[in-house]
DNA sequence: CTGCGGGCTGAGAACGTTTACAAGAACGAT
DNA sequence: ATCGTTCTTGTAAACGTTCTCAGCCCGCAG
């Protein structure tokens, strides 16, 4: 059963005896003489007085919230991510709360016109899509807010990015070395930030290393989960048949090698898979996933910091700061002994 | 950078040349003329004037917004009733958000007083551990509350359960159809809400189906994860070796599959696995891994439920539902080639 | 004996909304 | 012309806090 009414300041005064400004000052550790003080505690406690947020945070502008709002809690890098965030905000004071548009840009907008008109202090979002809507939004940020993801540079708020470009280089560097020659790309829908990047990144890399265009099929899958990632696996082996694939993410990336499995190819030997933002899930995986760290924890971390230094010093200019990607290797890019034995 | 200060109400007015009150009806939609509406829309427009959520919620005592608040984001499971909440909530116009306590109980606590004290109109809390303290506080609600999991059937909050008992019977009685005998269980920390339940769950089952408890081994693992799977299993193994392992969730099933791989025994021919929660994890791992549904989207989704029929009626009297748990079955159970050249 | 600094306390004004109430205008009916 | 109705608008009181003031009482120095 919910709260007849909840007590206020108010009653626990008139129990105790004294002015709410009293009670107010002893509630908050302010001097007053320990009679007092003696007596509104026993109000409060008799009572079962607890403030009410709402009003204090009208009276004091400050919620003592932040918010991080992500596109799908199903992908685990964003877990990694919120796991950061939460130990860097952990001893600041802040509570932390999630929010997810479920990768829906509208609903992306109400919960960022929901906070930041008035739930919280700061705000962390990485958005999938950067709409216009969003671009207008971040121009004129109605609070301390940093984004993760590449934005605009002249958009005035702290923002961290990852280098896929550099990342999908390392893989594509990798997969040469263990002797792949044409390489295939399954990414993401192109209209997102994290598919966009990568399909440049791919592009670049592929150019760079000096790969043939034509070995180096790509294609963009429904968006960044398994499912999708089995359907364009069978989709793109339809037409092509390259000896490595690379996926923008390490969802995509499982969902290949499943996909890979019912037709009968075998990772690492018959197909090499990479995936990307080594998730837990890329050392669940049989075998265990390749995958290049974009250093999602540390983008979280970082991110964290900016917010907390921003809300700290709201003058500050904003700062970008890039991390750097590295490359885990696992099993499932290790070298076929075909080409051991064809040396 | 934040806002110098942000255009209130009576700023509007007065540009719009009318009073507050009637700025307040056209912005809620309340009977006005059409040259005032027009009139006060522009001034909103020019002033770039958005309502103060905390000085809203703070006269109409609602802040439309929901919270759920699980142990951990990174257990899939959790991300399946997010899921679940998410869509039930979504046209109730209520906005969700998550909070989670990183299964520390004192977390959980202040988690709870903030968001109890303003910050939510309602609360879907799944604790991993009931202390007195998270007792006491649900024993008089400060808001609509429902709690996941199960609690002592006097607390006065809705409750919806998981059946863990008849489902780890489910997985018990399809090993032994399979064809094995010794049945061993792993199990996450018996101080949980899960893990108590689990271990009676399997305690009966293994009763009930006639299994010789020598036979039998138990181990509890650290926490609920990956990791401490592992090393459960190595440690069970160093003195057991049954047929088949029971384990209380996906994630440390996917931990014992690990260490089985790396001890060189193979799912399911030397040792059948099931999991338990049947979450996305299961069907990405190989062997796809059996597991018992203990139904956590429509946990989910009856939780949102109740929670949204409760705040429109408070006085409702509390309801308890318990969810059917359901087999799924995949390949790391399957009957061990051995057991039909034995037949 | 007067004046003055200092600790405690209370009155009351904010914070930015919503909303009950009342006042006025417009209009048709008597 | 007068009297309701109805429609529109403004005035002001909340909502539950925090916090600035000013007042009080006390002791102590001049």
């Amino acid at each position: 059963m919910s709260s007849p009414t909840r007590p206020t300041l108010g009653q626990v005064a008139q129990l105790a005896g004294v002015s709410v400004a009293s009670v107010s000052r002893v509630l908050n550790d302010l001097p007053a003489s320990a009679e007092m003080a003696a007596r509104v505690r026993a109000a409060v406690d008799e009572l079962g007085y607890v403030p009410d947020a709402m009003a204090r945070s009208l009276k004091v502008r400050r919620t003592e919230q932040l918010a991080l709002v992500v596109a799908d809690v199903g992908n685990p890098v964003y877990v990694t991510m919120m796991h950061a965030v939460a130990a860097a905000v952990r001893t600041s004071g802040y509570r932390l709360v999630l929010s997810t548009d479920q990768s829906d840009p509208d609903e992306e907008m109400r919960i960022l016109q929901g906070l930041s008109h008035g739930y919280a202090d700061g705000l962390i979002l990485s958005p999938l899509r950067v709409t216009d809507a969003l671009l207008t939004e971040l121009r004129q940020p109605r609070l301390p807010t940093v984004v993760i993801g590449t934005v605009p540079d002249d958009l005035p708020v702290d923002n961290v990015r990852a280098d896929s470009a550099r990342g999908i280089g390392l893989a594509v560097k990798h997969l040469i070395a263990t002797g792949r020659r044409s390489i295939g790309f399954i990414n993401g829908p192109l209209d997102t930030v994290p598919g966009a990047a990568r399909q440049r990144g791919f592009d670049r890399a592929a150019r760079r290393l000096g790969l043939d265009r034509d070995e180096c099929p790509r294609i963009a899958a429904q968006d960044f989960t398994f499912a999708a990632g089995r359907l364009a696996a069978r989709e793109l082996l339809s037409a092509h048949r390259p000896d490595a694939l690379v996926c923008a993410n390490d969802l995509l990336a499982v969902g290949v090698i499943h996909e890979l499995d019912s037709m009968g190819l075998k990772v690492p030997q018959d197909m090499a898979v990479a995936g990307m933002d080594d998730t837990d899930l890329a050392e669940m995986v049989f075998p265990g996933l390749t995958s290049v760290s974009l250093g999602s924890a540390d983008r979280g971390t970082i991110a964290a910091t900016l917010l907390l230094e921003r809300i700290k010093d709201p003058a500050r200019a904003p700062r970008r700061v890039t991390v750097a990607p590295h490359l885990v290797v696992r099993g499932s890019t290790a070298a076929p002994l075909r080409v051991v034995r064809d040396d």
